[in-house]
DNA sequence: CTAGGGTTAG
């Protein structure tokens, strides 16, 4: 029976019941006893209030629409428990678009919930539109409103409005700090949250955890491992290390400053591990270049049941791209496909850059053109990416599309374009860029820039123009600038600047081996021996030395590595019985033992050994004995990495040597479309002796077809016809070794060393490896 | 019957 009293109670009991179902995430409980209270019970705005507030906790948004539609009357309250039932399941959009509907003032509860909204969606527009309407409304002032409106304005990257808030908002409030914090340091604005992180020092007992993550972001960010160490303090004694969130802004903070080890510990310290977690000392191990060990930890995460998201499999694939280990990156690719990630932009944008850093631009094409969205570093990638394998042509014509796009170049873009137009020799097109285009797009050059600009005058032989600009320019102080200067000097048998030059960077006192390889070549062509050994003695005194040569391969799904001179592999003994057997056989073949060029003596005794445990060799001796006959071997080492930073870092002219050695490291290692692909891009003044390190490598296989394939295809259109090719091939294959022709080919390390002393030093390091190959 | 900010990628 239904009486008003009755009505009244069942009605208190309705909340109750409804409020317990809510808190117990029961949603058949609640349904069914809203199904009874359509037909007994009466409803008041209360009442519906309670099941939109349900519904929305249950995460049945849906439904919670449903009852709002239905009431006759709705208020404040309906609206904002609406509201936020779209806000948690993430559909802000739809948040938004309720304004529209609602037939009620709009309170501070509203109000910041919709700013809020607009916050989520960038919004400024919106966001402004509610920021009028609580001024108006006189609800501007209210702490809830003033903050969201706040970090709305950070979030729609606007500082200057969150800042005129901000300087609003009197005493220290940990929210607007925080927010604020977080809005400099999204936009990259780090005098900015300097500021803000510096007002926040005196208040640390009023921070809350969410400030030890924006401040830890800060340090990160400034490489501030002082005050991060001292937030660090700070988080213990307050018991926050062990808080997921404080712990990975922490696990990121160390791996930001450089300390991988000091990550680990505060990770294995989290009681509770997140993929957030997990995901972050996998950063820090792959920030400092510990790419096996990240790989090794997301397994320790599948392990544990951890799912991975989009930004795992982005550092586990820059992980892979780290150690061009092409294998491994192609199959988390799948995985990542498999799981549904693959068409996150992070994980799209981690692809190309792994297929590209591991040396398949095609690949990183195919991915870039099958993207559902792509943003500036998509772009940048596949113009940079094109560039580094001396792709200048597409790469250009990739930044066209870019432009006609209608997305904005950025600095990076603007590193790959002018190096494209510094291969392409396009002096006018590179100012263009440099000069109007840049200050169109408000992209202030910088010293990367400079330096293209530099590799593009010298790359067109105007080396006085050259050194002009980097005065100009005052990237004097810069080596890599004159080191490009230099090397081109070389090229041009500039020798009178050249030497000008090499007293210049001499003055940097630089502390890379490179560049003293460069300085004493440089003084030996101009005889000048006392400069040979000025640059000794400098070397010597910074403590200069050449670095150990690493090299891996991948055997199944591990990644092995060795070091010269390695003991520790565990087969070490079968590797040495391998490596030993190798070297008899190719001994019977006429091969004489070489030795790595090294600037350091080595004394006669060690050179056996040196020889026995290069690195390479390691590496190839351990892949012979563990891979199926027939199957292709892929060896890689630092040659790879310093001939990339030769070419695109330091913008250095190389020499017809180097792109030799890298063509034939290449095909030795069984990657002969690399070889082919980096043979393409050699200069057009080097070409024809550069192509001969590929043929020369088809005549020791005994791949005649494909010899002739490349001699054609390489000639193809050029000058020379196609009688004079096939002439060109069959040529080569009279020589012994194609290196015999010149006695030029000697590496430019040792050029003055073997002047002096005339020993044995050649580059033909490569040569045992072809050998072994045409034996197994 | 109602509310805010945070960690991982290039």
């Amino acid at each position: 029976m239904a009486s008003p009293c009755g009505a009244v109670l069942r009605r208190h009991a309705a909340v109750a019941v409804l409020r317990a179902a809510a808190a117990a995430g029961d949603l058949s409980k609640g349904k069914a006893l809203h199904a009874r209270l359509i037909t007994c019970a009466h409803f008041d705005i209360v009442l519906h209030n309670n099941l939109i507030s349900f519904y929305a906790k249950c995460g049945q948004v849906g439904l919670a629409r449903k009852v709002f539609d239905a009431m006759p009357f709705r208020n404040a309250v309906s609206g904002n428990l609406l509201m936020s039932g779209y806000a948690s399941s993430g559909r802000h959009k739809d948040s938004l678009a309720l304004l529209r509907f609602f037939d009620f003032v709009l309170n501070e509860y509203v109000l910041s919930a919709a700013v809020a909204a607009s916050a989520h969606v960038r919004s400024y527009d919106v966001g402004r539109q509610c920021h009028g309407y609580a001024v108006k409304a006189g609800i501007a002032e209210q702490p809830y409103v003033q903050n969201a409106v706040l970090h709305m304005y950070c979030q729609c990257a606007h500082m200057e409005d969150a800042v005129k808030v901000f300087d609003n908002i009197s005493g220290f409030d940990a929210f607007a700090f925080n927010s604020m914090v977080n809005g400099f340091l999204d936009r990259g604005q780090l005098d900015g949250s300097v500021r803000i992180v510096g007002g926040m020092i005196g208040e640390v007992e009023n921070w809350d955890e969410v400030s030890y993550v924006a401040v830890l972001g800060h340090c990160a960010s400034m490489k501030d491992l002082v005050l991060g160490g001292q937030v660090h303090a700070q988080a213990l004694k307050r018991r926050l290390e062990l808080n997921v969130f404080v712990g990975s802004a922490l696990v990121d903070m160390y791996g930001k400053c450089d300390r991988a080890r000091d990550a680990q510990y505060v990770f294995d310290v989290l009681p509770e591990k997140n993929v957030v977690s997990w995901t972050a000392v996998m950063t820090a191990y792959t920030q400092n270049e510990l790419y096996e060990d990240a790989l090794q930890l997301f397994l320790d995460m599948e392990m544990e049941g951890v799912p991975a998201n989009e930004f795992t499999y982005a550092v586990v694939l820059n992980s892979c791209a780290g150690l061009a280990a092409l294998r491994n990156g192609n199959a988390l690719g799948a995985c990542a496909l498999k799981t549904g990630h693959w068409t996150h932009l992070v994980v799209g944008n981690a692809l190309m850059n792994m297929y590209s850093k591991s040396g398949s631009i095609e690949d990183a094409w195919r991915v870039f053109v099958s993207m559902p969205l792509c943003d500036v570093v998509s772009w940048n990638l596949i113009i940079t990416g094109y560039a580094h394998h001396g792709l200048a042509r597409e790469a250009m014509e990739a930044f066209h599309c870019m432009l006609s796009a209608g997305e904005v170049p950025s600095y990076v873009t603007f590193i790959g374009v002018l190096s494209a137009c510094a291969q392409l020799g396009l002096v006018d097109e590179g100012f263009y860029y440099l000069n109007t285009m840049m200050k169109e797009v408000g992209v202030t050059p910088g010293k990367e820039h400079y330096t293209c600009m530099v590799g593009l005058l010298c790359r067109a032989g105007r080396l006085d123009e050259a050194e002009q600009f980097i005065v100009n320019n005052c990237i004097g102080t810069d080596v890599v600038a004159w080191r490009s200067l230099l090397s081109s000097c070389q090229v041009y048998r500039n020798y009178g600047l050249g030497h000008r030059v090499a007293e210049q960077i001499l003055q940097l006192k630089p502390n890379d081996i490179g560049t003293y390889v460069l300085l004493s070549n440089m003084y030996a062509k101009v005889n000048r021996w006392d400069g040979v050994v000025k640059v000794r003695k400098q070397m010597r005194e910074r403590g200069v030395r050449k670095e150990p040569g690493v090299s891996w391969t991948q055997v199944g799904s591990v990644v092995h590595v060795f070091t010269s001179e390695d003991k520790v592999h565990p087969q070490m003994d079968q590797i040495t019985v391998k490596l030993e057997e190798l070297i008899d056989q190719i001994k019977a073949i006429g091969y004489v033992p070489n030795f790595a060029v090294v600037l350091h003596d080595i004394e006669d005794e060690q050179k056996e050994e040196h020889l026995m445990y290069h690195s390479e060799k390691l590496a190839l001796a351990f892949s012979l004995i563990h891979t199926p006959k027939g199957e292709t071997i892929r060896l890689l080492d630092d040659c790879k990495k310093y001939f990339e930073q030769m070419r695109t870092m330091y913008k250095l002219k190389l020499t017809f040597t180097h792109y030799w050695c890298m063509a034939n490291l290449y095909g030795s290692v069984g990657l002969p479309e690399e070889a082919e692909g980096l043979l393409r891009s050699v200069p057009e003044d080097l070409k024809s002796r550069a192509l001969g390190g590929l043929l020369g490598l088809c005549r020791f296989r005994g791949e005649w077809g494909t010899g002739e394939q490349i001699a054609l295809r390489s000639f193809g259109g050029e000058s020379k016809g196609p009688s004079m090719q096939i002439q060109y091939f069959n040529g080569l294959l009279n020589d012994r070794l194609i290196l015999g022709n010149s006695e030029k080919e000697k590496t430019d390390d040792e050029e003055s060393e073997t002047r002096n002393k005339k020993s044995e030093y050649t580059d033909e390091q490569s040569k045992p490896y072809e050998a072994c190959l045409a034996f197994c």
